[in-house]
DNA sequence: TTATTATTTTAGACAAAACTAAAATTATAT
DNA sequence: ATATAATTTTAGTTTTGTCTAAAATAATAA
């Protein structure tokens, strides 16, 4: 696998757990802001390595093999960052990029070693769940907000209560269907929190996290 | 700075420790395992970068920028080496091909942090000096073996008894101008040494290491 | 000094991964 | 149902770094 289709791989991945059935060349050149018809080359190529299902006009869709190389990328970036945010002392927003680079790195090995050094850690420091040796990511789960622990994280799917004052309050901190949503901090008495939507850090009570539905992954 | 130029630094760096004055396209081209014609329109395309200094049919020479840029991939190795030995655990002659995916990353504040993490080293896993970050290499200095300490390591240049049995010594235990020698251990209250020559390791005592130079880098 | 050998460079090709422009296909709207 | 729009693919280039084969230069030997 060279970097380029791991990339494909990876963002393929991503798109997948938003999108039922095949994934358009569209959509994978605009998340990898790139144009389609490189899409469609590369496309191709992954096709013919079996990494996965392609069928002209109708878009890909990964195969096991290709669904497990991409999540072993993933894996090995966010056990990164975590090396980098809890080690190194990077600041969770700062770790990307050079998590992106690092996670091409080729060695068996070396992400076994890093694994155990880091004592083999769950969530990255975003709150995204790191698969597991086998490609395996713990399954999708919608609940609710005041479920979510801290430094866990879900996308905004639904509410429980839609009275107007509350979703005029969503409307207010940016939070609508899709928004990501992540936990700062738990307070355990009454189970208020601080969570961080996009840029923003605030405070909510546990009225409002407990008639939010978000998805984990 | 592409990969592929990184590396061509990097081995015209250590080609002129070891050569005075240009080093050659067949020089380069071996220590590369590459063809001398790749090796032309690499060092043409650095010489415009103002990496080196080339002349055709004559060879290369690093540049002050040249010099600076290898020497900063060499630290990265060796910085990597350390991590990986020290802090994963995995044995220095499994190191390098690791290092050699590492060195690439591009990231000063990385670097930066990894050295303070390591406690800023002088030393690799193999003895080889770490450049600092303005890439400067501790001077080539000739010393007696006796006078390296443990981790070390120096290429044998001479002897300061040149008795027959002590060069036939030297013989049998396949030391001689050019050998790399390590130190692996040192005893502090006689002076003897274990090191290391190719895959070698054994004991020597302090009037052998106190009759022979070394030249460290 | 000239012939031979070794080294180095040039010229032309290729593979990977991207791009642009144009053609083909599918979806949508009247 | 057909015209229009959107999406996707194809064809042909480009860039980076490599290669082979042939030409040019430098070094060596007779």
């Amino acid at each position: 696998m060279t970097l380029a289709e791991e990339n494909y791989l990876k963002a393929i991945f991503h798109l997948e757990l938003e999108t039922e059935g095949e994934i358009s060349t569209n959509a994978i050149a605009e998340s990898m802001d790139t144009k389609p018809s490189s899409v469609t080359d590369m496309v191709q190529k992954l096709a013919e390595k079996k990494m996965l299902i392609y069928k002209r006009y109708k878009g890909a869709q990964l195969t096991a093999t290709g669904r497990k190389v991409a999540a072993n990328v993933i894996r090995k970036h966010r056990l990164w960052e975590v090396f980098l945010v809890e080690k190194l002392n990077f600041h969770w927003d700062e770790v990307h990029e050079i998590a992106e680079q690092l996670e091409h790195i080729q060695s068996e090995e070396l992400i076994t070693r890093l694994d155990i050094f880091l004592g083999s850690p769950d969530f990255d420091p975003h709150g995204d769940p790191i698969p597991d040796k086998h490609g395996v990511l713990k399954a999708t789960e919608k609940k609710l907000l005041a479920e979510l622990e801290k430094n866990q994280q879900g996308i905004c799917v639904g509410v429980k209560e839609s009275s107007a004052e509350f979703l005029q309050y969503l409307d207010k901190k940016n939070i609508s269907i899709g928004t990501k949503i992540s936990v700062i901090g738990k307070e355990f008495f009454d189970g208020s929190m601080i969570i961080q939507v996009e840029e923003d850090r605030f405070f909510i009570s546990h009225k409002i996290s407990e008639n939010l539905y978000v998805q984990t992954t």
